[in-house]
DNA sequence: GGTGCATTGTAACAATTGTTAGTGTCCGCC
DNA sequence: GGCGGACACTAACAATTGTTACAATGCACC
């Protein structure tokens, strides 16, 4: 059940049986939510951290003129707000962009982790450092790359993503974003969002039609993206 | 010496006397950088982290063609590396803005107190976590806010930051970043920061001159700017 | 005191991106 | 089978942002 989980974590560096057993116990009870609920609030001093264990979320900030970003997006195997177990409080709210299985792990428990297993700790620290790389990552394609690039970057960094966790099917993948939800990720309108698409589609190096990316060209993508997935740590290594 | 550091993660939470002498202990040298040098380079696999005793420092990233975007800015008491302690290898490089002065803390050393001091860990974890919070916080005035909202928003974020390791005096900060550099912190080019610039000064709520920025009217710039400080988690509290 | 260079500041124009206002299609629901 | 809403897509136009080019200033260095 925590399938995923091992593989997001244990791609970074071995997770021995104990340590799986410490994650397992660490976890409480499942829960479910269906497209455009919030798993966590803004605001909020969540007691206990989510692990998504099927479907997409995503991490956003509301602006006062109705404005949204989404700032990460979530797939299985990501504990959307493990940052919280030290953070407290909810400085964003995190929302299913699909329905959405996941569970809870009290903070409590990870804690005790904290305190008793180093190891699993510096993973699970690593764990949101690769987050931070990835928002590092995001800040240069807003800055410095064109519209294009960046959603040609964004594509190879799910792909590679949901690869981890066995979420693809040859080179498509499931992305279950409307253009609009998608203009909220690179900050664009969504009649630009739209463009930004066709230019994609236009140079065949993807398709993209009922919720379904499928990566044509994976060589030609990527050059235009720049895509090194040096910054996703994919490497086995003692940590 | 490390005074900016005590300051930086106390912050947060208490930091025993115990705690400090750690640190203390885990730091080996200190050494000088000039302006425009790198402190770390990218690609690198750094065996030790970097704590800036004095000066700005920032994370960057740099294109095919040239054009370079600043992912972070790090003041006095910023561990600027942390996150290679286990991300390995360095997906960016980072670079001196003025000279600076650093003393650096050998990963073996940081591996102990992982293993040895679990609320010592907790706090360096969060110190990368806030490194995340900000990142999350650059990504929405990248995608949402206004140009002249953004720089606001920075002005609002560096001062407070700086204002914690008492880099602040009055109203006002030191601030060594051409309008060239700034540019690639906001990713525009340098004459339409030239232009932003010039909104925020027309409105009267800085003066900026000979790299000094001062702050003529806080509870409007943060009202431009959006600024809500809690992404910072700057309360003390049990972590 | 003069020279050269980095930096700020402008202007004119070009390119990109946003806004408003549609059309057409699909799909769930009655 | 028809209705209504969500979504993709387009066109025309407006606003923002980039590019190129140049003037003015300040400052290190001779």
């Amino acid at each position: 059940m925590l399938e995923s989980l091992y593989l997001n974590l244990g791609q970074h560096d071995a997770l021995s049986d104990a340590e799986k057993a410490l994650l397992a116990g660490a976890m409480s009870f499942e829960k479910d939510f269906s497209t455009g609920q919030d798993l966590v609030s803004e605001g909020s001093r969540p007691t206990n951290s989510t692990l998504i264990l099927e479907g997409l979320a995503a991490r956003y900030k509301v602006l006062e003129d109705g404005g949204r970003q989404f700032t990460s997006l979530q797939v299985p195997g990501d504990f959307v707000d493990l940052h919280a177990f030290l953070l407290k409080t909810m400085d964003h709210g995190i929302v299913a962009l699909s329905p959405c299985r996941v569970i809870i792990a009290e903070h409590s428990r990870l804690r005790v982790i904290t305190e008793e297993a180093p190891h699993l700790t510096r993973l699970l620290w690593l764990d949101t450092l690769v987050d931070g790389a990835i928002h590092r990552e995001w800040i240069v394609a807003m800055g410095r790359r064109s519209k294009t690039a960046h959603l040609a970057h964004l594509v190879c960094e799910l792909f590679v993503r949901l690869q981890v966790v066995k979420r693809t099917s040859g080179m498509s993948f499931h992305l279950p974003l409307s253009q609009a939800e998608l203009a909220d990720v690179l900050g664009l309108s969504v009649v630009h969002m739209n463009r930004v698409i066709g230019a994609l589609r236009k140079v065949g190096v993807i398709s993209w039609a009922n919720y379904t990316v499928t990566i044509l060209n994976w060589h030609r993508l990527q050059e235009i993206a720049e895509f090194d997935p040096t910054y996703l740590s994919m490497v086995r290594e003692p940590r």
